[in-house]
Order: C-alpha cells, then structure tokens, then sequence
DNA sequence: GCGAGATATTTCATACTTAAAGCAATTCGA
DNA sequence: TCGAATTGCTTTAAGTATGAAATATCTCGC
C-alpha cells in the first residue's frame, strides 16, 4: 500500500536555495499566489460561460465606468499596452458586447462603453465569479484577509515608486 | 497655480465599488501587486539584457535542476501549460541557451539543461536580477516582509485546493 | 492662420499563452 | 503477448501581450 502524502504541486518556489534571500521568495510566492488564482478564474469563465479572462476584465471595467472609458484609460486600468486594448476592445466590438462612440470634441478619443448586450453578459457572470474568488481564497480568516489587504497595500506603493534608473551591468546585446 | 497631488495610477481597483468585498478587492490588489512587479522585471531584463521574463524564469528553473528536468517538470515549475515549454524551450535551443538529451529509458522524456553559454547568461544576469526585487520591495521591512510571505503562504495553500464542482450557472454558449 | 511639438491611438513584428487534438512510447491486465 | 489505456510531449488555432513605428489629431506660440 502507498501512503505518500500528496505531494504539493511544483512551483517556481520549489527549488530555492537556503541562502536565497526573502525578498526573492515574497516575490516568487506573490507570483505563484497569482497565477493559482488566475488560472482558477479563467477556467471557470472558459467552461461556464466561454469567455477569456481579459475579455471579462475589459467587461468589469466598461461596467463601472457607464460614462465609457477611452482606450488609454482602459488600458491603464487593465493595466496592458495600448495596442493590446485596441484588439481586445476590437474582438468585444465584433460579438456585440462594446460599442464605440463618436467623440464630440476630440476626435483622437473615442469612448468605448458597454452594450446592453455586453451589461447583460457581465451580469450574468458577476456572482459566479465572486464565488470563485470566495473559494480560492476559502480557508484565511477576516482578519487575515483584511491584513494581507492592508500589507499588499503598502507593496503596492512600493512597487508603483519609479525604478531608480541604474547603469546597465552590461551593454544590452542584439539577439 | 496647481497644487494637485499627483494621482495614483489607475489600475483594476481604481473603481471598485463600496459595496464591494473584500475578497475581491484582496484579489484585485494582489493582481496589481504582481502585475507591477513583474512589468518591472521584464522591463529591466529587455533593457539592460536583451532577453525577455519567460525566458529568464526558465534559466533559473534548469540552473537550479543541474541534472535537468523533463518538459512536463519545467512546465509544472514555470505554471505554463505544456504546449508553451515546447516553444519556449524550442527558441531557449534555436539560441544555445539549452540543450535536449538523448533519453536512456522513457523515450518520450527527454532532458533539458543548461548549456555553458546559458549558465555564464544566467550568473550574468541574476544579480541584477535581484537588485530589481529589492527595489521593487523597497520601503517594506523585513518583519512586514516575512509576515506577507507568511500570509501568502497560507493564500497559496488554499488557491490549491482544487475547487468544488459546481454546476454551471448557465450552460456555456460557443462563441 | 500655420507650423512645431505634444497627445491618443493603431499598426506591425514578434513572442507568449492556452486548450484541445494528435502522436508516439510505455504500462499493464487478461 | 497483445492490445487498450495511460502518459509525455508536440502541434494547432485562436487569442493575448509587448514595444516601437506610423498615423492622426490637437494645442500652442507666434
């Protein structure tokens, strides 16, 4: 008989080294946490309502925006380049889901918002997608939650102060 | 005269609503968070090496792994499907970065490893590599530090959980 | 008015990514 | 020992992603 434990899936962690440094680890961690629930949700979205993550991301954004978003404030709230949002907004477009608008004064910004079509589909997924979020994360406390809230709150800051813009350690090489 | 502070950047929770959860909005900023941290990195890796995030996530896997690993060990390390190994590994060799073994046993397993000129990339790299993170982090202490590692190490146990069945809310539609 | 510069977006080339289908090698029960 | 299931990987089609170059529009000083 085999009485193995499972053994936890392999992940970026798996193979740290004892001198590796905390920081190297919070960061790999952060990035394994993410991606876990990445993965859960866009499985989710994909068998239960056959729509990609970045399409529904564009959706949640156009919902709490009913004025319409132009694509650069898209683009910044998804956080993807700008050429990305133009096929992404392109692909909604094509099913139905987003319309663009006429700009009045400027006509560089057109504003992109959601159809009724695309409310309704984002409506309908909403609550399923809580759900999915409230099971990944089933098994932290309130107060840890709310802790992890407050601790990626601070990194987050970190993370957004600018780079300091270092001397290359070598001349970057045409590949 | 304008004295407006400058304003956050927007991102995916610049519009959550009051009534949001928290959940949700732990969700939405570790989103943030990663996606941060990891345009940082790739930036740097582009700029100053010329070789992209994938890449450089896959020489560190196969330093750490002297003795190689297997396609599906690298995937499973990476959190990449399958498929995706297949061509990264396919233009890490095409560059000389890493080689394919001849498997002894198991034909359809094959070994991948570090060649010399991947490992003299790799060493060349990682210490900037780290300098990166630590920048990233900059302005967390340490105790703040490990007590994130350690609520995401709680996080993580539980985004593996595999998640319940659920029937689906709708049946999907093709699209 | 008019051109120079700034701003917003799209286009382009390339790379990364997934899920599913396909193929080859291995394992294992009858 | 044979063949069906399993396993490991690759292929395929579609989509997502980047950065840089190209395009279009606007603003401002004159």
């Amino acid at each position: 008989m085999d009485f193995a434990l499972p053994t936890p899936a392999s992940d970026r962690e798996s193979a740290l080294a004892q001198g590796d440094r905390l920081e190297l680890r919070l960061w790999l961690r952060l990035l394994t946490c993410s991606s876990l629930i990445e993965r859960r949700v866009r499985r989710h979205l994909a068998r239960d309502f056959a729509i990609t993550l970045p399409r529904f991301d564009a959706l949640a954004q156009l919902d709490r925006a009913p004025e319409g978003l132009t694509m650069g404030a898209l683009s910044q709230r998804l956080m993807v380049s700008n050429g990305n949002v133009t096929g992404l907004v392109g692909r909604l477009v094509r099913e139905g889901l987003v319309a663009r608008e006429a700009p009045a004064r400027d006509r560089r910004r057109a504003r992109v918002r959601l159809t009724a079509a695309g409310k309704r589909e984002f409506d309908a997924i909403t609550p399923a997608h809580a759900r999915w979020i409230d099971e990944a994360l089933r098994g932290l406390g309130r107060g840890e939650m709310a802790r992890l809230h407050e601790l990626l709150g601070r990194l987050k800051r970190a993370a957004q102060a600018p780079a300091p813009a270092a001397a290359p350690a070598r001349p970057p090489t045409k590949r």
